[in-house]
RNA sequence: GCGGGUGUGGCGGAAUUGGUAGACGCGCGGGUCUCAAAAACCCGUUUCUUCGGAAGUGUGAGUUCGAUUCUCACCACCCGCACCA
């Protein structure tokens, strides 16, 4: 063995090892159990950033993992490569979209290689290709024919001066990013997927998901966020139409003092026709963002439309409001308001001096104080006539049946998920297989016609899509009428390819068919890595799109991922200085920070002009923070074992993980120290293994620690992937193991076992050095090929169990007792330590708890 | 605003089912080696202390023989909220 570490040289052998023989291709083999590993694919922005790094080491980890375990592992990479940060390099570099993300995809991609991470290369997507795109265009046709796609008219961010849609990122402070333009709301028609319809199963298959983490559950019920309720018909005095409404509170009826609708309501865009003011202020109302966020912080407003309803159970007269806090997207648009039991109304009726109603009073028969503020419990019903005296939950029921009889309302179930919609007026997408004839209607592209390709080779300037200009895209013929049609030129939402590319890696080179029978053997995934911000939008969007598939016969699970790991974000700190009141951050490589004596950090300064920076905090790490730090940079000093090691080593995966130089610098210190003592202790020593019974009790206890050693990163990555921990009690038995010097034969044998135990438990993190480590220590084959290491339970027999004595729940001693030692011989022990006396005092003992094989806890009276 | 998460030494974190708080790593201090430095190795490192001990896991209560862990209230920070991926 070389006397350095060189990880170059290793990484480059052992990596050539995997590519010349293929080692991680994956065939579907029905004896062995399968196991479906997927780290969440990337977008090709340019580089890998730490964020891939740390997800998909994790990724690799976990599938090394299993595949030691003797299980036929799929681990699939691909590129998520549609999307708008190709259109906007395309307009800084003057480069097509389709060349600057193919070359990201081919840099991005060695740099994968040199991570050293077991994918089937041979399984690689990119979703920007037609072969992709294809058959997600074919599925979107099949739903288009069983009426899951529709179109309907939806609003946009609109910028007037570059005439173009902007997505919300795009938006700031309400103007457009580029033009400076004031953003309008703009309706325009667009292609929706009717999520909705699976809307309670959605919700439902929540509860068949023990693997995913409660978090995601919780975010994913909210989002759905069903609720039961009412709806009730308002008759318009003086008119013909009526005021449909929702409400989860029917109990509350009798206190609606207004009504309220949102300000895209038809009444309130009726009223507006013929008063000014109310047109003024609908226009007020589009120029505020429409993301929830935004419209539940605004200030409250709203105005009378000068229009009455009629109340169905008191037959009074109530004023309709139009209000900017009310969405037309949720519910019917249109609210009934009660200022007494709901805080925004309350807040509402304070701001315009509308009647507050008191007609639900505690449950308790406490007194009512709704003068500062709304009460939102429920109770009993009070100034309600025929419903007074009931609960809340009996005049639920009470009042919706009294409307259905009246024909004035019904009990309905809403939901806030809204159907997706899929529309983008962009260019670098998937173009929408859908022809539009001269009088307007849509009709889908044959199947035999597909794919619609979209045309890589253009001018993009970013002002309008260039398939809105391309009249050979944009004008085609019928391929079965001969009419003259025009194409959609919208594209599909980058949601939309990601929604099901998990399932295609497990065919991509079907030319016929979406998906086949491989899809069955490999699906569902067993594990799932990837941020938590995915939490709601494409972890749902991928549930449906399961379901879709399984209902189009493609597939026969329900759910899609089994288990789902969120890893946390890579954070770093970060350093400023203040100019004409504009923050100029420095990458802490540009820094040199202070320290005290004792190590704590009291400064920082630039190493340019040697003057101070502020220390600004641990953010994310991002270019606009300047605290990022290139993957690409560490590989190249250190190996990609060190990095992958420092990924797993600072923090569990779900947490975030702090980046810090030295912490690498630590990991590259433990890998030296792990070669070193593999250099001492690879060769095998002759008798093996040490024969138990001539153990010394140092020998015993070491070979113990080896075995317990197993046990805990058996748990640690196997059940708990709390690889940090894993890590950590590696390092512990090496360095018990390297701290002797015992040269007796048994004593060389003891630290060969641990050096190949420590070997193979640290070889999915480090897949590299271990390798070399393995073969140098006389193995013909691979480290990737061998077994994972079982535990002796004979190495973990004791003889003498260590006990803690508590003295009324303090830590008061520490005995040794023979392990078939009674309770009562425990107790007897515990009493008799010296340590434990001085703190009884004589005292008379209570009573004793013993928690077997752990501590033993006297209760005494207390010192008064 | 709503929803979610986090809070433990100088720092990242450990303590898995309510049972030894601070594993492991970093940093810092001291030492060995060296002409010197780096590297490497060894020792120490929660705070206070009258050196007996005492206090201590964001704050304040509570449950318990025993609370970082459970309950309630509060504080701080972070994340998400539908056209970024």
């Amino acid at each position: 063995m070389d006397e350095h570490y060189k990880p170059q040289a290793i990484e480059a052998e052992v990596q050539a090892y995997w590519r010349d023989n293929q080692s991680f291709k994956a065939v579907e083999d029905s004896h062995r159990e399968k196991f479906y590993c997927l780290s969440m694919f990337p977008y090709p922005s340019g580089k890998l950033h730490m964020g891939h790094v740390r997800n998909y080491t994790i990724g690799d980890v976990i599938s090394r993992y299993q595949r030691m375990q003797g299980k036929n592992v799929l681990q699939p990479m691909g590129w998520d490569a549609f999307g708008l940060p190709a259109e906007n390099a395309a307009m800084d570099n003057q480069v097509p979209p389709s060349r600057w993300t193919y070359q990201n995809i081919d840099y991005m991609r060695g740099q994968l290689k040199r991570l050293g991470f077991a994918y089937d290369w041979d399984r690689e997507i990119a979703t920007c290709r037609p072969d992709y795109y294809r058959w997600e265009q074919w599925f979107f046709t099949r739903l288009y024919e069983k009426g899951l796609v529709y179109k309907k008219t939806a609003t946009v961010n609109w910028d007037p001066v570059d005439q173009t849609v902007l997505a919300n990122e795009q938006v700031i402070d309400g103007r457009g990013w580029r033009s400076g333009a004031l953003v309008e709301q703009k309706q325009i028609p667009q292609w929706f997927l009717r999520i909705t319809a699976y809307a309670d199963e959605l919700l439902e298959g929540l509860d068949n998901l023990p693997g995913w983490p409660d978090a995601v559950l919780l975010m994913q019920r909210n989002w759905i966020g069903r609720s039961e309720g009412v709806e009730v018909d308002f008759q318009l005095q003086g008119r013909d139409d009526k005021l449909r409404i929702f409400t989860t509170r029917p109990d509350t009826i009798l206190g609606a003092s207004y009504m309220a609708v949102a300000p895209e309501h038809p009444l309130a865009l009726t009223v507006a026709d013929t008063n000014a003011d109310i047109a003024a202020f609908l226009q007020t109302c589009r120029q505020t963002g429409t993301s929830e966020a935004i419209l539940e912080t605004i200030e409250k407003q709203g105005m009378s439309l000068g229009l009455n309803v009629i109340h169905p159970v008191s037959h009074e007269l109530v004023p309709v409001w139009v209000a900017n806090f009310v969405l037309m997207r949720y519910g019917t648009g249109a609210v009934m308001s009660v200022p007494g039991h709901d805080q925004r109304d309350w807040e509402f009726a304070k701001k315009y001096d509308l009647d507050i109603l008191p007609v639900i009073y505690p449950a308790d028969g406490g007194d009512l104080d709704i003068e500062s503020g709304a009460y939102t419990e429920k109770g009993i019903l009070k100034n309600s006539g025929r419903f007074d005296g009931l609960t809340s939950e009996q005049a639920f029921t009470a009042i919706a049946e009294f409307l259905e009889a009246h024909d004035a309302g019904r009990r309905k179930t809403h939901y806030r998920l809204r159907d997706w919609g899929i529309s983008r007026q962009r260019y670098w997408g998937c173009p929408v297989p859908m022809f539009v004839d001269k009088a307007g209607n849509s009709s889908s592209v044959p199947a035999e016609d597909l794919p619609v390709e979209l045309p890589e080779d253009v001018e993009f300037t970013g002002v309008r899509s260039p398939l809105n200009t391309l009249e050979s895209f944009q004008n085609v013929i019928h391929p079965q009428t001969g009419e003259r049609v025009q194409r959609e030129t919208d594209t599909l939402d980058t949601f939309f390819e990601s929604s099901w590319y998990f399932a295609r890696y497990c065919c991509p080179d079907n030319k016929a068919s979406m998906l086949d029978a491989r899809a069955r053997f490999w699906l569902p995934v067993d594990q799932y890595i990837g941020g938590i911000e995915h939490a709601v939008l494409h972890l749902l969007y991928a549930r449906f799109f399961h379901k879709l598939m399984r209902d189009e016969g493609l597939i026969d699970t329900d759910e899609p991922f089994t288990n789902l790991l969120t890893q946390g974000m890579v954070v770093a700190e970060t350093f400023y200085r203040e100019e004409q009141g504009r923050k100029i951050f420095f990458n802490h490589k540009e820094v040199a920070v202070e320290r005290d004596a004792k190590g704590r950090l009291t400064g920082a300064t630039l190493r340019a002009d040697g003057k101070p920076v502020t220390v600004g905090g641990i953010e994310k790490m991002s270019k606009s923070k300047n605290n990022g730090v290139d993957p690409q940079d560490m590989i190249e000093r250190y190996g990609a074992d060190t990095v992958r090691l420092f990924m797993m080593s600072n923090s569990p995966p779900e947490q975030s993980l702090e980046w810090s130089d030295a912490g690498i610098e630590g990991s590259f210190r433990f890998l030296r120290r792990y070669w070193k003592f593999a250099r001492e202790n690879y060769r095998r020593p002759a008798p093996y293994p040490a024969a138990g019974d001539t153990l010394t009790e140092t020998q015993r206890q070491l070979r113990c620690k080896i075995h317990q050693t197993i046990a805990k990163v058996n748990d640690d990555i196997g059940r708990r992937y709390t690889f940090n921990t894993a890590i950590a009690a590696v390092m512990e038995l090496i360095n018990a193991l390297s701290r002797r010097a015992d040269t007796s034969e048994n004593g060389r044998a003891i630290r060969h076992e641990g050096l190949m135990v420590s070997t193979l438990l640290l070889s999915p993190i480090v897949p590299h050095i271990t390798d070399a480590v393995w073969r140098h220590s006389g193995h013909d084959s691979r480290i990737i090929d061998a077994a994972w290491p079982e535990v002796d339970e004979a190495a973990l027999a004791q003889d003498t169990l260590s006990l803690i004595v508590q003295v009324n729940g303090k830590k008061r001693g520490q005995i040794s007792v023979p392990v078939e030692a009674t309770e009562d011989v425990q107790i007897q022990a515990a009493l008799a330590n010296t340590q434990v006396q001085r703190n009884i005092l004589g005292r008379p003992v209570i009573k004793t708890i013993v928690v077997p094989g752990k501590l033993i806890n006297i209760v005494v009276k207390p010192a008064s």
